[in-house]
DNA sequence: AACGAAAAAAGTGCATGCACAATTGTGGTT
DNA sequence: AACCACAATTGTGCATGCACTTTTTTCGTT
C-alpha cells in the first residue's frame, strides 16, 4: 500500500481529481457497489483531509454514483433489476433521440467517418477481442453522440452510460453477441446515409435495448445463488476473469 | 430581515433543507441568474457555518442551477441563448420520449383524467390567468410523465424543467398562446387516446419547441438593450411585474 | 486627473476539533 | 444458551481556524 497517491498538482481543486479517481474505480468495478465508502479511510488514501472527500461523495452522489445515507455513510451504488432496467430504458430513449437527430444534422464528412469505421469493425467481430471490440462500441455511439449536435441530450446520455457501467462488464461475452450487435449497428448506419431519422431512432432504441437483456440475462446466468430470496440488489457479480 | 430563518427543525441533513431553499428562490427568480451567492452571508442568513453551505453549493451545481468558478465562489447559472435552446431541445426530447411511453401504457383510470382535466382546462383559456393556466399546464404534463411508468427518464426531464424554470417566466403573456397551447395539448390528448405512439411524440416535440420559441421571443423583446454587441449570456429579464 | 503598483480587505479551500448518531461489543437476566 | 439493555467504539455532521487566491482600495508617479 503506497500511502496517500498524491493527487495530481494540477490546477483546478484537489476535489475534481479525486472525484475523477473514485469514479474511475467505480466504473471499472474496482469498487464493486454495495462497497461502503469511509471518509476517514479515503482522506487518508488521497492524502487529505476529511473536508474535501465529503465533498467528493457529493459529486459521486450527484453522478449516481453512490448513495447517500444520513449518519451513516456512502455505499457504491447497487441497482435493483427493476431499477437496472428503467435506466436501460432511459438510454435507450436518449440515444434513440441523439440518432435521430444525427441522422438529421450529419455532415457528409461525419458520414463518411461513420461508415468507414463501421466498415472496418467487422474485422473485429471474428478477429478481435470482447474489449477490443467494447472500444469501438465506444467510438461509434460517441461518432453518433457527436454528430447530433445536441450538447445537453449527449451529457445526459454519458451520465447515464456512466451509471450503467458497473454493471454492463463483459456484454459482449455472450454467444455471438459481436455479430448481432454488428448487424444492429449495419442497420443503424445504413439508415442514417438514408437519412431515415425515425427509423434510426427505432433501430437504436431496440439496439440498446437487446443489450439490456443480454446485461440482465448475463447477470442472471452468473448469479451464485440462482433463485434465492433475499437478493433485491445487484451487487458487483463478477465478470472480467 | 429576520436573522437566521431557523432552517426546519426536520429530520435528515440541514443541508437538504437549505439546497431546497436556495433551488426555490433561483426557480421561482428571486435570485436572478448572474447573482453571486457568497458562503458568509449565506451561513448567516441560515444560521449555519460554511461547510454545510459549501456542501450546498456542491449540490446546487450538481442541478445545473448555479456555477461554481474555482477560487471565485458560485453564481446563479446563467444560460446563453445557445444554451437555452439546447436545454430546450433536450427537453422537447425527453417530453416526446416520455409521451410516447405514456400513449403505450397509460391506464384508462388515467386516460379518463387525463381527458377529463384537459377539457376542463379550456375554461382557464378565457376566464383563467397566466398563472392559473401554467399551473394547469404543470399538471398536464406530470400526469403525463406519471403514466410513462419510466422514473429514469422522468427524473431528466423533471430535472430539466427545473433548470429552465428561471428563463420560463411569464411564457404564456404573450397573445393569445394560452389558446395554441391548448389546441396543442388539444391534439396531444387526442393522439394518447387513440393510442398513436409516433404521433404522439412528435407533437409533443413540437409542443415543447414551440414554448422555446416563444421564451426566446419574449426575452427577446424585453431585452433593455434591443441589439447590443456584449451579453451573450441571459440574465434575468423581468417579467412577473 | 489618469494610470499603475502595492497594500489591504474579502472570500475561498482545506485542516482540525467536537458533539451526536449509529454500530458494535459486553454483561446481566430469563 | 438465547435475548435484551447498556456501555464502548466507530464514524458522520457541523463549527472554526488558517493559508492562499482573488478583488478592492489606496497611494505614488507621470
Amino acid at each position: 500500500m503506497k500511502d496517500s497517491e498524491t493527487v495530481s498538482p494540477r490546477k483546478g481543486t484537489v476535489v475534481d481529481s479525486i472525484v475523477q479517481n473514485l469514479a474511475d474505480d467505480i466504473v471499472s468495478g474496482q469498487l464493486a457497489p454495495g462497497t461502503k465508502l469511509d471518509a476517514q479511510t479515503m482522506a487518508e488514501r488521497f492524502g487529505v483531509s476529511r473536508t474535501p472527500i465529503r465533498e467528493t461523495f457529493g459529486h459521486l452522489a450527484a453522478m449516481g454514483l453512490v448513495t447517500h445515507r444520513p449518519n451513516r455513510g456512502v455505499v457504491v451504488a447497487t441497482l435493483s433489476p427493476e431499477a437496472l432496467s428503467d435506466l436501460y430504458e432511459a438510454m435507450a430513449e436518449l440515444e434513440a433521440s441523439l440518432a435521430r437527430l444525427a441522422a438529421l444534422r450529419m455532415n457528409s464528412h461525419q458520414r463518411e467517418t461513420l461508415e468507414r469505421l463501421h466498415n472496418e469493425s467487422i474485422h473485429l467481430v471474428r478477429d478481435g477481442t470482447s474489449d477490443e471490440y467494447d472500444q469501438f462500441n465506444r467510438t461509434f455511439h460517441a461518432l453518433i453522440f457527436e454528430a447530433a449536435r445536441s450538447p445537453q441530450l449527449q451529457q445526459l446520455a454519458e451520465t447515464t452510460r456512466t451509471r450503467l457501467a458497473p454493471f454492463r462488464r463483459a456484454q459482449f461475452r455472450l454467444n455471438n453477441r459481436l455479430s448481432k450487435s454488428w448487424e444492429e449497428h449495419d442497420a443503424i448506419v445504413r439508415a442514417i446515409l438514408t437519412g431515415d431519422a425515425e427509423g434510426v431512432a427505432r433501430l437504436m432504441r431496440a439496439h440498446v435495448q437487446t443489450v439490456s437483456a443480454m446485461s440482465a440475462e448475463f447477470i442472471a446466468e452468473h448469479q451464485p445463488r440462482p433463485v434465492a430470496a433475499s437478493s433485491p440488489d445487484l451487487a458487483y457479480q463478477g465478470a472480467d476473469g
